[in-house]
DNA sequence: TAGGCCATCTGGTCCT
DNA sequence: AGGACCAGATGGCCTA
């Protein structure tokens, strides 16, 4: 394309709007300029606003608060959170089911758009640098998606049968801890335990149950065939660290983290 | 250096 | 008419 192609304003049309085209090439080249700069600025706040909501949801998420995990990325954030929500969810229904069992009931959560929209109370009304100076008020709040001109994407987005229902949660078999290292290092010296910070092993043992779907049940290690006394496992798995033990420099050059256990990556020496 | 991620600009479309 | 919303294009930064 050169140089001429382009239009001080109307850039890359693809169809023609007439109206506002002709509205638009009455404008001289500075006042196209300084509607282009509005439009603009406006658009930045929009994605401002849209990325602070976005922080939001990935502070709201667990170990957001770690300093050794990477900050999600925005795909990554939205799929955590949904995996997340559905997490919470089944939990929910487990311990509505426990306390059903129990003779106990309480009434289901109810969630709505208003409710929410009232929660979201500062998106309507954005902290001062994103206060729009719109006169009709902020519109960038929580609502139903609007009607549009059905297009082959949006079709074809509308087709998609809706997600699967999430399979009920099976009772999570509890993890022993000292079994875990048994099965995964059957050949540990007999001091091996000891050599390890006990919050170290806790949380190794805590991952595991998490990657494998099991449930960290705090409990007593084992002596470890030295003696020693039995390790006492107090890390609740909120905290399990995400990153790889062999940089600790605590536990001998072994790793204890579960990728590493389960791809025989570590060595015991 | 390729690829991922992001911010920004931009034009089209919809809504109020 | 003006603003919001959306998606394509582009370039910068970072990392493996």
């Amino acid at each position: 394309m050169e140089e001429g192609d382009l239009e001080p304003y109307v850039r890359r049309r693809r169809s023609s709007n007439e109206k506002a085209k002709n509205r638009l090439m009455k404008m001289d080249p500075v006042e196209q300029d300084r509607l282009r700069q509005c439009i603009n600025s406006r658009e930045r706040k929009r994605m401002h606003n849209l990325n602070s909501a976005l922080d939001q949801l990935r502070n709201s998420l667990p170990n957001s608060k770690n300093p050794a995990t990477k900050k999600l990325s925005k795909i990554n954030t939205i799929v955590t959170a949904s995996e997340w929500i559905v997490r919470l969810m089944q939990e929910n229904d487990m311990l509505r089911k426990k306390l059903s069992d129990l003779g106990t009931s309480i009434p289901p959560l109810q969630f709505s758009i208003s409710t929410m929209s009232h929660q979201n109370h500062h998106l309507q009304h954005p902290s001062p640098p994103f206060i729009s100076s719109s006169p009709k008020g902020n519109r960038e709040e929580i609502k139903q998606p609007k009607k549009k001109v059905a297009t082959p994407k949006a079709t074809a987005a509308v087709a998609a049968p809706p997600p699967p229902p999430p399979p009920p949660l099976d009772p999570a078999p509890q993890i022993n801890a000292a079994a875990f290292f048994s099965n995964f290092l059957p050949n540990l010296p007999p001091n091996f335990f000891p050599n390890f910070l006990h919050h170290q092993a806790a949380a190794a043992v805590a991952a595991a149950a998490v990657s494998t779907g099991t449930t960290f049940l705090p409990q007593r290690l084992g002596n470890g065939g030295g003696g020693q006394s039995p390790l006492t496992l107090s890390m609740p798995t909120s905290q399990i660290p995400e990153f790889c033990f062999k940089d600790c420099g605590n536990n001998g050059g072994v790793c204890l983290c579960v990728k590493c256990l389960l791809s025989n990556k570590n060595t015991v020496s």
